[in-house]
DNA sequence: CCCTCGCTAGTCAAAGTTGACTACCAGGTC
DNA sequence: GACCTGGTAGTCAACTTTGACTAGCGAGGG
């Protein structure tokens, strides 16, 4: 599961037709520098790699406007069209500890109609209340636990992360529920990428105490 | 910072002298599999890059006694237990949202003592908060939130996930005060590795429900 | 006595990631 | 009018990760 390739896929298709500078772009608005790993190297070799898979088309343009080296443009193909939904889905239902992927399942649920977004979530409640019985059960030592020593920290780390996770994604589901958000099929989308030209308030390279070096 | 690098140090390091093999048991026993990228590959060649590095130094040994190829035996130089500790304080003080990180860092703590892991763990929690107040001034739109959409959830997850963070490095500050744990110094160790021979009573190839696959 | 199974111990090519670097242009400035 | 800064658009080599593959040995079944 690579969210890089996911955010890739779901930048390009908003927009229609981008290159690379602007799905970059968008990725930073929607914040994914700061919780995945999309920088320009990951998302340019994401392009032509998926270029080369055929999930996207890439047109080759004449040099732009507005300096800089000529630049591709890529479109979505059917067959990343169908990736990116799979991926999607996917980013939705299956608990694997790592939030970036959540975070990008969340920044696209909307592109599936409202329905699917509370089913795949009610499904990713019954992923983690099964991933967390398999795993009580499985690490739990017969004399008790505690038998783990300090070892036993990690295991209730990741089990109360789990609860945590179950705790959050159940009042999404609410708030979705109760009708927020506009998913597809609902009118007026939410703009979630940049024109063209339009400035990003959310764009700078600051850093943030406590992260890591 | 790599996980992996800090785990296979760790790992080395409680061994005296260890071949790749038993790296590999010692971070199945931890789960480590379960929760960091630690699979074959990524261990021997973190090995092979520390011995280039001169964290670690190489054996070449005999071929082994019990059928399969040669096996390289590994020692922790000067310069790779300074990289250990290097690691290791930065896992447990530094806030990256990547649970695996804090994971090693918890299974490894007890290399420290008692009060240089409390005064880190409250080190961490002091991170959480500077990211916390950074955060959400930062991605605050001057005209309230729910301007941002269905993009702010990943905000809201992201704060309340620290929100967590902290409380939970508290309760683990709270257990550690109150004398749990035998940390460097202390008497008798918590045996965290696998003698030559001794079965894993977790290791499983098993997957669990609700696992990425 | 042969054959398969599973464990030990590891290799390798392909893919992904990182961080630093390039080149070009516009606009201000000394 | 030379220079410097900052934005645009992207490349590249070095490194890391992934998942599938290899090869040897012992135990046990037939």
């Amino acid at each position: 599961m690579s969210v890089i390739r996911l955010l890739v896929l779901g930048a390009v298709r908003q927009h229609g037709r981008a290159h690379g500078y602007q799905v970059r772009n968008d990725l930073e608005y929607w914040g994914a520098h700061e919780w995945s790993n999309a920088k320009p190297g990951s998302i340019y070799h994401a392009l032509k790699q998926m270029a080369k898979q055929g999930l996207l088309h890439a047109h080759e343009t004449a040099p732009s406007t507005a300096g800089g080296p000529p630049r591709t443009e890529y479109e979505i193909t059917e067959q990343g069209t169908e990736e990116y939904f799979r991926l999607l889905r996917e980013s939705l239902t299956s608990y694997d500890q790592k939030p970036d992927v959540l975070s990008a399942g969340l920044g696209l649920m909307v592109d599936l109609d409202r329905a699917e977004a509370l089913a795949l979530l009610e499904q990713r409640m019954r992923a983690i209340g099964e991933w967390r019985r398999s795993v009580t059960e499985y690490y739990t030592p017969e004399d008790g636990p505690g038998r783990l020593g300090h070892i036993g920290e990690i295991m209730d780390f990741w089990v109360r992360s789990a609860d945590f996770g179950a705790e959050w994604t159940r009042g999404l589901i609410e708030r979705i529920r109760a009708g927020a958000y506009t998913f597809a099929g609902e009118g007026e989308p939410f703009v979630g990428v940049l024109a063209e030209g339009e400035e990003n308030p959310y764009a700078t390279g600051e850093r943030h105490p406590g992260d890591a070096h």
